[in-house]
DNA sequence: CCTAGTGTGTTGCTGTTGCAACAAGTTTAC
DNA sequence: GTAAACTTGTTGCAACAGCAACACACTAGG
């Protein structure tokens, strides 16, 4: 569990102790359940622990957009992302999930205990880590085109990587619906990529040649 | 400057205090200078006392993209926003800036002042809007159409208010650049919307009929 | 008062995108 | 093993958006 970010530099002992003293809560999801339902209007923390999630939000033409891939060690909830009635966590495998109400992020116990305080600053990284995440997103949708798009998207994918080759995240579906963009027409733009030799792929293997 | 939110429920004394103690600047711009250029790449947290601001960006086909506007009370700096060398803070009328250095966040001071755990508190409370409000901005640009981002837009704008009218933050051409569209085509479509009775405009002032 | 700069509204043209539909390949579940 | 569900690739068509150009405010500064 140490190896959960939001319990860095907590020890496994100190951990135990501080989720009986949070009242936290672990839950099981099967695959395809909605997980934020239960937890929609409370001020609770959730974090992965297992398995896998997309956060997605359908408008009312039923376009479906994924905001974000959760996976072990991700982090959901009010603070991290307003989850109005449109957006939705769905389990893309089983999961195993970890709730803790936000309260105790800023109300210390009576204890004060260290961990607490490690706690609270770990809660502050993962905060910042997020705004600098939506701040990528944004920049990426914030192209006109959707080859710009793509572009922009398959650069942070090698962002401080030596190789200039990377494995997509997504299936193509999804990544259309990360980018915001009909699905056909992406296809059809990554096509035009491949043909005007900027990009080669192999499936979800993509290497940028510029 | 107790209502600067980054001070809340701090007094007056304690804010000069602490000023001291983290060795703040504060700076004056004149209209249209560059604000970051200074701190890029520091670890700087910085709030604007008085005039505005925005945050723009020039993607390379010289389209310019406003991230924020920003006024009083608003923050910037590398852990609310990753200030790339591509994103630029203008002064869009004479500015105080006041700058902290971010250590302080997270480092106390030897004396483990209340002030400054109050401070972190804070800072905390303001990542977690600037998440909330970096979702909203996907969600109106992760609209398809024009039409789509300036309804998504306009909805957020009279959110929580009892009246379906608002006055635009924004002159018409930075609106364009808000919600990365082609600034004509945005005119074209707003005509559209006012024919068809959606809304109703005069000047910065619009109403929403539906 | 005049001028330069900027914001706004409009239009034609063209390239891009979304949509719908279908075929072929893959995966999943029984 | 087979059917159902999903992913991917493709295409025609219509709608949409970006671009460029221009006219007409409006504003700020000399």
């Amino acid at each position: 569990m140490d190896d959960i970010s939001m319990f860095k530099n907590i020890s496994n002992d100190e951990i135990d102790f501080m989720l009986k003293c949070f009242h936290a809560i672990r839950m099981t999801y099967k695959k395809e359940r909605t997980i934020i339902s239960s937890i929609i209007n409370s001020n609770y923390i959730g974090v992965i622990l297992s398995g896998t999630a997309n956060m997605v939000k359908y408008d009312y033409n039923g376009n479906r957009s994924i905001l974000e891939k959760l996976e072990r060690d991700s982090v959901f909830g009010n603070i991290f992302t307003v989850l109005g009635s449109d957006i939705s966590i769905i389990a893309t495998t089983d999961c195993e999930v970890l709730l803790i109400e936000y309260s105790h992020v800023y109300e210390r116990c009576r204890k004060n205990c260290r961990c607490h305080t490690i706690f609270a600053s770990n809660i502050l990284d993962l905060l910042s880590k997020k705004v600098i995440e939506l701040n990528e997103r944004l920049e990426v949708l914030s192209n006109r085109t959707i080859r710009d798009k793509l572009l922009s998207y398959f650069a942070l994918l090698v962002k401080g990587k030596s190789r200039r080759t990377f494995t997509l995240p997504f299936t193509y579906t999804e990544l259309a619906d990360y980018l915001s963009v009909d699905r056909s027409a992406m296809t059809r733009e990554l096509k035009n990529l491949k043909d005007e030799g900027f990009i080669t792929t192999n499936g979800k293997r993509i290497t940028l040649n510029y």
